[in-house]
DNA sequence: TCTGGGGTCCTAGGACCC
DNA sequence: TCTGGGGTCCTAGGACCC
């Protein structure tokens, strides 16, 4: 079983302004959930049925949402409410069964192989549905199949407040005739290379020999074959598993060309990042920064470590060096991003045969303002280097 | 006042090793 | 009448997801 919650950032903002005393329903008027215009992140996040009746889509930006609905009315986006509601739903959800994957903030799979009759594992999709409307006050689509891809597709069929079935006779009648654009795991890029094919529908590809496929697209053109012909064997991933890798970046109020402003950024960044690293217990081998300029233009450039750390210090360290080797001078810079790779748990950590000392005061002061940051708020402590950049741009964690 | 931020997985070429 | 073959690791970039 698929659940996907119905615009979910927008329907919570909506039940949290009506709890506040709110005398409107944001749901029942043309409304976004939008970005910030002044901070150069003005895009929709989610949009109402009534915003969509005018043509607005995710991901576009405000700018054009306006055009399309002048009366638009946008929120902004408070992923502490989401987090809230994500989770009243997961706890629902597992009364019904242990085995379940947080796909994101608002997707669950949901391992109902217990249920062994299709009618008894329809109910509980009625039930799921009904109780989530009357306890938790939104609404859900569930979409109900033999694996994980299906129930995906099924649940995306038609929106909202729906159940929607896809088992193995009803892939031609129902998946088939769809455009390919709306197969999980086809985008933007792929899509325009399938429709010179003449592969236009699901069914089309399908219908197209895998070998012409892989030849073309390598994995990814197995992959989405099979996808066409509803063959997935992935389990749902209900342990919670440590992420692979950690990442903040920001896009800059203004374009920045001055190097030590990036580098202060920079070091914000790594204190951000390193935090959420410690608070896994998790050690980084890798260190990769990321720059966007004004045109869009993206550059990685990335770098192991002699040894996996945590430590603010000795990712920033690398962070500024890297920033050095790839910045050309008087370039404006858009976005700044740190991201570390290749983690691994502390205890396991492996001590190399060439290792430098390890900063043992740099870990105990990490130690030591992670503690404050915990019982104070993130903002509570920062490093006087940055003092400037925490006034202009506020680091949320 | 035009274009977010956080992820995962894959590919390709170069360096290096035996 | 020059210059293998197999493998791993590292790095940059691309595609896709929500």
């Amino acid at each position: 079983m698929h659940v996907d919650v119905n615009n979910a950032f927008l329907s919570w903002t909506a039940l949290h302004m009506l709890k506040n005393g709110s005398k409107i329903d944001i749901r029942e008027i043309p409304s976004i959930i939008g970005g910030d215009e002044s901070k150069r992140s003005g895009i929709v996040l989610a949009k109402s049925q009534k915003a969509k009746e005018f043509g607005i889509k995710t991901a576009e930006t405000i700018y054009q949402a306006r055009i399309k609905c002048p009366s638009i009315q946008i929120y902004p986006s408070d992923f502490k409410i989401y987090k809230e509601y994500s989770h009243k739903l997961f706890m629902l959800l597992s009364e019904y069964t242990d085995k379940i994957e947080q796909f994101s903030i608002d997707e669950c799979f949901l391992d109902m192989t217990q249920y062994l009759m299709k009618s008894t594992l329809l109910d509980k999709a009625k039930e799921i549905h009904k109780r989530v409307r009357e306890e938790l006050g939104f609404t859900v689509n569930i979409g109900v199949a033999n694996n994980k891809l299906l129930a995906k597709m099924a649940s995306d069929f038609t929106k909202p407040d729906k159940i929607h079935t896809l088992f193995k006779n009803e892939i031609e009648t129902k998946m088939w005739p769809l455009p390919i654009s709306e197969l999980f795991g086809l985008g933007k890029k792929t899509v325009p290379k399938l429709y010179n094919m003449q592969i236009k529908t699901i069914g089309d590809l399908a219908k197209t020999k895998k070998e012409i496929l892989a030849k073309k697209f390598g994995k990814h053109g197995t992959q989405i074959w099979e996808h066409a012909n509803g063959i997935d064997n992935t389990e749902v991933k209900y342990k919670r598993e440590k992420p692979k890798g950690i990442g903040n970046s920001i896009t800059l109020p203004e374009n920045i060309t001055q190097i030590e402003k990036l580098e202060e950024i920079l070091l914000a960044l790594a204190e951000q990042v390193t935090y959420r690293l410690r608070k896994e217990q998790l050690e980084a081998n890798v260190v990769n920064v990321q720059l966007r300029t004004k045109d869009f233009v993206d550059t990685t450039h990335q770098e192991k470590l002699t040894y996996a750390t945590a430590s603010t210090k000795e990712i920033y360290q690398k962070a500024k060096q890297l920033l050095k080797q790839m910045y050309k001078p008087q370039t404006p810079i858009r976005l700044i991003g740190l991201r570390v790779d290749n983690l691994e748990e502390k205890e396991k950590a492996q001590i190399s045969l060439f290792q430098e000392t390890k900063d043992n005061k740099q870990e105990k002061i990490d130690i030591v303002v992670d503690k404050i940051k915990e019982k104070y708020g993130y903002n509570s402590i920062t490093r006087a280097g940055k003092m400037e950049i925490d006034n202009k741009i506020k680091f949320k964690q």
